[in-house]
RNA sequence: GCUCCGGUGGUGUAGCCCGGUCAAACAUAGGGGCCUCUCGAGCCCCUGCCCCGGGUUCAAAUCCCGGCCGGAGCACCA
């Protein structure tokens, strides 16, 4: 295996991204913990990105787990925690370990009784808005003080379901005067009667994120968390129970708040929201920004993987366009996406004169000698926006003759040299080759397209003078997915 | 309001910790040219940046102070 050894030297000084700060080769633990309310986004993927290549680059152990500890207000999806996996797969990573916190509770449970044995929970029957002006004003509130025994008996009762909802929450004392508001007592455990989505009514007293990561992360022995500035008050509140607990808390790094311009801010409830009022058509809509959806856009993982790479771990809050993604997707579908003539609202044309039909053939890629095979013959089509444009003019149709067109097109040469180079040499289709074809991507284009796509089905092509495109379905007519110019 | 974090060309990233080699590099975008029977790719050239004000220093993008701007946290969300 030395050979890999050097393989991802070579691969990391590729990509850049910076060494890991104390990391040791064999010894790195990472994690990747997303709640499953909705298939991973493009946001996902940073930190699916960011924390599996540091653990391919330091042989580490790649953790995925789902915090799922909200039925109610972030509720997982059930076919969403295979659309993780899935996408997490498709993206290049294959997790060690696959976790779910909604199916670990109970060991929660043992951690809550510890801390509260030490003294350092306690139950606290404030009322949210109650417990805000404590907070606020740096005061403890007057659960703070409950005896040990009263707060156990009180957790007992808890999971017994003698209360209710909202009545009694579980908090972790911290520092009622602590400087930063966000830190001061928070929740640990709150009653939620609400089944959830994979484990059914098997609990109602839920952890809240902060607990369940802090011991989650204790327990697999995560080395490294590398996650969202949003979370970077959870290392303030996470490492008091550390410290009471006598454990190490992990390295951890925060990269700032992406926002992807064409995108704006699609949260994933929002996402939910708007495809259920029909304004999308489902997860993988096209105009979406999720991975599913990108994969059917023909979009490749290595582009969202080197996106992600030249983004690396930048604090920075930024703003980033899709022009960039396209460009490294570009960079790797170029070279074998094979060419075909795709004619967007076709207009049909005769060719008067037309001394002979005949057999053109061209390249099906620029690189390749295969050909793909057209016949030159007396009508053929042009889109509407060329023929508009050159009417009466002198055009080449390429790789065939050179016309005045019109609606009844005179025929000048086959000569390549009449047509001024590069200038109006516009592509085309012949009467008897054609399937008709739809291209759905920021609108929907209707038109006709070389009957030799067939054998791409699922493939990227080009569409010359037009754009990437994904076939997606090919029936009646085919069905392309437009990825990109 | 309180707390934390950022601010390098149009957009990102590197450099900042450990001041000089940075009159600042790379990518992308934009402009121009070459090549090509694609509005794609490739090649070449060009445009363009250290938020502001003080201070420390022989020397500051880099250290200190103060502003300004942006973002995040202050949920019984993750």
């Amino acid at each position: 295996m030395s050979k890999y050894t050097v393989e991802r030297r070579v691969h990391e000084k590729d990509i850049g991204l910076p060494p890991l700060p104390n990391a040791e080769k064999g010894k790195v633990i990472m994690r990747f913990a997303p709640n499953p309310n909705g298939p991973p986004t493009l946001g996902s993927a940073r930190g699916i990105i960011i924390n599996g290549e540091y653990c391919k680059m330091y042989d580490g152990k790649y953790i995925i787990r789902f915090d799922d500890t909200d039925p109610k207000t972030k509720r997982p999806m059930l076919e969403a925690y295979d659309w993780y996996l899935e996408d997490i797969e498709w993206l290049g990573y294959e997790p060690d370990e696959i976790i779910y916190a909604s199916k670990r509770i109970p060991l929660y449970y043992d951690y809550a009784k510890k801390l509260i044995e030490l003294g350092k929970a306690y139950a606290c029957f404030c009322k949210k808005e109650e417990f805000k002006k404590f907070r606020d004003s740096g005061v403890p509130c007057p659960h703070r003080d409950s005896e040990v025994e009263v707060n156990l008996d009180v957790w007992e009762k808890m999971l017994e379901g003698l209360y209710r909802e909202g009545e009694v929450v579980l908090r972790i004392k911290t520092d009622m005067s602590h400087k930063d508001p966000a830190v001061r007592d928070w929740v640990a455990f709150r009653i939620i009667y609400t089944p959830h989505p994979l484990v059914g009514d098997a609990y109602f007293v839920y952890p809240t994120l902060d607990f369940e990561s802090a011991i989650e992360d204790k327990l697999c022995q995560t080395t490294h968390i590398l996650r969202g500035k949003d979370l970077r008050d959870s290392e303030l509140r996470q490492r008091y129970i550390y410290e009471y607990l006598g454990w190490k808390y992990p390295i951890t790094m925060h990269w700032g708040r992406v926002n992807v311009v064409e995108f704006g801010k699609l949260s994933t409830s929002l996402i939910k929201k708007e495809i259920e009022s029909g304004k999308y058509n489902g997860w993988d809509d096209p105009r979406l920004p999720t991975i599913r959806a990108l994969r059917r856009r023909g979009i490749t993982a290595e582009a969202i993987r080197k996106f992600y790479l030249s983004l690396g771990l930048s604090e920075s809050e930024v703003n980033v366009s899709l022009k960039n993604l396209f460009a490294e997707n570009r960079k790797i579908i170029d070279p074998k996406a094979n060419r075909y003539f795709f004619v967007a609202n076709p207009v049909e044309i005769e060719i008067e004169g037309l001394p002979e039909e005949r057999t053109v053939e061209i390249p099906l890629n620029p690189n390749s000698n295969e050909k793909r095979i057209l016949k030159g013959e007396r009508f053929v089509y042009v889109s509407l926006d060329d023929f508009e444009r050159l009417k009466g003019e002198n055009v080449r149709l390429k790789d065939f003759c050179n016309i005045i067109l019109d609606k009844k097109a005179k025929f000048v040469s086959y000569e390549l040299s009449m047509a001024k180079k590069g200038k109006n040499i516009i592509h085309w289709l012949p009467k008897s080759f054609t399937m008709k074809c739809r291209v759905i991507g920021e609108s929907v284009f209707e038109g006709l397209v070389e009957k030799g796509v067939e054998r791409e089905l699922g493939k990227v092509v080009q569409f010359e003078r037009f754009g990437f495109c994904r076939i997606e379905k090919i029936e009646e007519e085919v069905v392309a997915i437009y990825t990109h110019d």
